[in-house]
Parts: structure tokens; sequence; C-alpha cells
DNA sequence: ATATTGAATTTTGTATACAATATTCAATAT
DNA sequence: ATATTGAATATTGTATACAAAATTCAATAT
């Protein structure tokens, strides 16, 4: 047997971190069947802790099971994807909500930091350290905002709604130039300590993206269905 | 080896079903270890599909393991239920939007026929009919409104909200007389068709009762602390 | 009486074995 | 050429085995 990739603390959370991994960076795209055998293999473990961790995943709906025929990554539709921007859209509103309430200095700056690079950038155009900030936004308001139920299931869902979008896009459905002066109230909102105003913007802020994602359903769908199509090359 | 209690599909969905059961009912009380060997004998099963399931319902916070120490029922505190019902408050408040976008005449008579029993009742004193009426308009929401994501994030928060109360009020944090109303208020609001009035009346609601389990915390903790000792005798 | 030690026991984490089912693919029929 | 069949192969679902770690508990020390 090969040595361990993973080692240390258990064996599935090591394997459920490292697949959730692959699941954001396409590594494993939607739709594709996992092997066992192979996995386990590759990240030199049985098929024991490996299924646990799949296990894990599905519950966390990144991963799908047919019984007697295996694990998939799962695939959503684009009415899974709305559904879920619907869901991120209160949850994170909640969240805005929240670090309203509780941020501190520290946190403040951690948080107007983020956007900093872009603000004087009349038309921004790095859509990968735009992607990442926005990324990182959400990220670090969860962190300040919620316990540990929140910012798991939020956790999950952005990388949904990242793993599957538009790969070439960085997962943005809107502009940068679109969002930077919204993810902007939302910061002096929540600076300012008003919960109120921190989740109305928030809540704007993604069913705006909610509404444009509901567009391409009724248009041409092509945001979406190029990603797809591009994903079906990573095999 | 006995004859299993259950079978078909796989042992570990089937196993999931029970466990989850045996939470809500509190045959497994909240901060029980969970003796792999003995329930898995109990189940008729082996410990493999056994851990399978109890991963699953790590996943949904029901449960949690300390490694190399087993797996134990989860146990909240105050502080985590109210994060609970904040989360539940959004949430719910979505469901009952989307409730009003799409639902039909039957669901409409399936919703207005939950409060009936009560409504001439000027002081409803039978709180266990109550209280499952109340987790009926839950469900039944859920079900009208929610896809996969939404209702299944939702019935783990209702099992964590009702299977932690205080067991002789039957989970119910306000009495009957005082929320009769806003149900017939949010009902109202979905069959006319009005997603905002519905969301905001949803809110509202289980605004006041997050409201008034912070109370609980802030004065003397009675009504969860007498259900956790309550809960202890049921070894 | 209480605390400490460590051998005996139990339990966990993981690998492996194996029957039941699903898939593959070459041989044959249409 | 395409469809069908079914034996050969691979994969899944589950049980079991076993080393490593945790727990128990009786014997001894404080």
């Amino acid at each position: 047997m090969k040595k361990p990739l993973i080692q240390s603390e258990n064996l599935d959370q090591k394997a459920y971190q490292i697949i959730k991994d692959m699941i954001e960076n396409r590594d494993l795209f939607p739709g594709q069947k996992i092997s066992q055998e192979k996995l386990a293999a590759e990240l030199g473990i049985s098929r024991t802790p490996l299924i646990s961790a799949l296990k894990f995943l599905e519950q966390e709906k990144l991963v799908e099971t047919k019984p007697r025929r295996g694990f998939f990554v799962r695939l959503f539709s684009l009415e899974e994807l709305v559904s879920i921007f619907e869901i991120r859209e209160v949850l994170e509103g909640l969240s805005a909500r929240r670090a309203a309430r509780s941020i501190n200095k520290s946190q403040e700056n951690q948080l107007k930091k983020i956007f900093q690079p872009f603000l004087n950038d009349s038309n921004i155009t790095d859509y990968q350290a735009y992607s990442r900030a926005d990324r990182q936004f959400h990220n670090t308001l969860a962190e300040i905002s919620s316990r540990e139920f929140l910012s798991s299931i939020l956790q999950t869902f952005n990388i949904v709604s990242l793993a599957y979008q538009y790969p070439t896009r960085e997962g943005l459905i809107r502009t940068p130039n679109e969002t930077i002066t919204e993810h902007v109230a939302i910061i002096e909102a929540i600076c300012s300590h008003d919960p109120q105003a921190a989740e109305l913007n928030m809540r704007k802020h993604l069913q705006k993206t909610t509404e444009k994602l509901v567009e391409a359903i009724h248009s041409n769908k092509s945001i979406l269905e190029e990603g797809a199509n591009k994903r079906t090359t990573l095999v």
C-alpha cells in the first residue's frame, strides 16, 4: 500500500475536507461518478473512512447516492440554484444583522480592508481578485456573526453557488462595477452598528443577484449552460 | 443474531430515521452517549451502517462525535437555541413567502383546516393538540414551499426546537391563546397570495417566540432548565 | 477516606472479506 | 449494422476482525 496522503485526526474528517476541496476546485465535476476504490487508493485510505466522508457530503448535498449505483457529485438544476440563492438571501441577511450587533473594532478593520484595493478603480477588470474578495467578504461575515449552525450551512451554499457557475467569470453573476457599491453599503451599515440596515442591504444585494439568475433562466440560460458544457471537458 | 428490526432500502437510511425519531421522542436524550455495540444490536444491524447513520445525524447537528470517545446526542445551550430560532425566523419567513406565491386551492384548504378546531375556543387548554397543530402547520408550509434544501434544513431545526423544550409544555414556548391569532394571520396572508405580508407575519411570529426565549435566559432560565432536569430522569 | 496506579476490559477507528447486485462486453440473433 | 443475451468482471452494502486508545476498577499508597 502507498503511503497515505492524509493522516492525523480521523481519516474521514480529512477525506471530507479533501473531497470538498476537490469539488470546489472542480477536480471532481458535477454529475461525475465517484469511484470508491480509486479515490480511496488515491487518498491512501480504505473504503470505510472514505464512505464515511461521502456520507457527510451527501448530507450537505454536495454529493448524492443512487442506491446500489454509487456516489455522484451533485448536479444542480438552475431552479435549484435559484432556490439556494433565495436561502442565502435570508441567511446572509441574518448574518449581516448579527454582525452589526456584535462587531468589534478589529473586525471592522478586517471587513473594510477587503474591498479597499477596488475602491478607487472606476472600472474593475480583475475578476479573479474581485471574486476572491467577494468570497472573503461573505466568509468573514459568517465568522463574525455565526455560531456553528449558520456558518456551516452558509459554507455549503457558498460552495454550491461558486462551484457551479460559469468558470471564466470566477463564479460572479454580476459585474464588480455593479456590486462594489452594494458591498460598501453593507459594510458601512454593519460598522455603524445598524442591524436593520445591514440586513436590508445584504438582502437587496443578494436579491439582485437572484433576479439576474432568474433572468438567465427565462432567457437563454447561457450563463450557466456554457459553464456546464465547459465542465464536461474536465474529465 | 436476532432478526433485524429494520430491512429494505439501505440499512443506514433506515437506522438514520429510527435514531432521529428516538431523539425526537427523547428515547435518546440530549447529552447521552450512544453505545454503538448496544444500539447496533438493538436495531439488528452491524456497526458499519449504524456509524453511517450517526454520521448523517452528526452533519445535521443532532449528534456529535468526540474523537475516540464516541457519539453523543447533541446538547444545545440556551444561546444556541436562540441562534436556531433566529435562523428559523428567516427561513420560515422565506418558506411563507414562497408558499404565498405557489399555493393552490387544495393546499389552502389543507392549511386552513389545521387550526380550525381552536378558532372558537377563547381559552385553549389542550396543549398537546395545539402543539401537534403547530408542528403540522410548519411542516405543511415547508412541504408547500420548499424544494429539498430548505425543507431538510427546516426539518432539523424544528426537531431541535421541539425536542429540547420543557416536556410538559409540549415544546410550546408561548401559550396557544397568544399565538393562534398570529397563525391565522400568516395563513390569511398566504391564502391571499401576498408574499410580503406572509413573510413579515411569519417573521414577527417567530421573533416574538425568540424574544420570549431570550427573556427566559436573562431571567431565571427555568423554562428550559426544568426541561433539562426532567430529561436526566429518562435514563 | 481519598487519591493513584496500572492491569483488565471495553470501545473506537480502520481494514478487509464476501455475498448480492450492477456493469461490461463479446458472442449471437435479428 | 444494430440489438440482445448472458457469462465475466467490477462495485456496492454489510459484517467482521483487530490494533490502538479510552475506560473501568481493584489494589495500593497517601
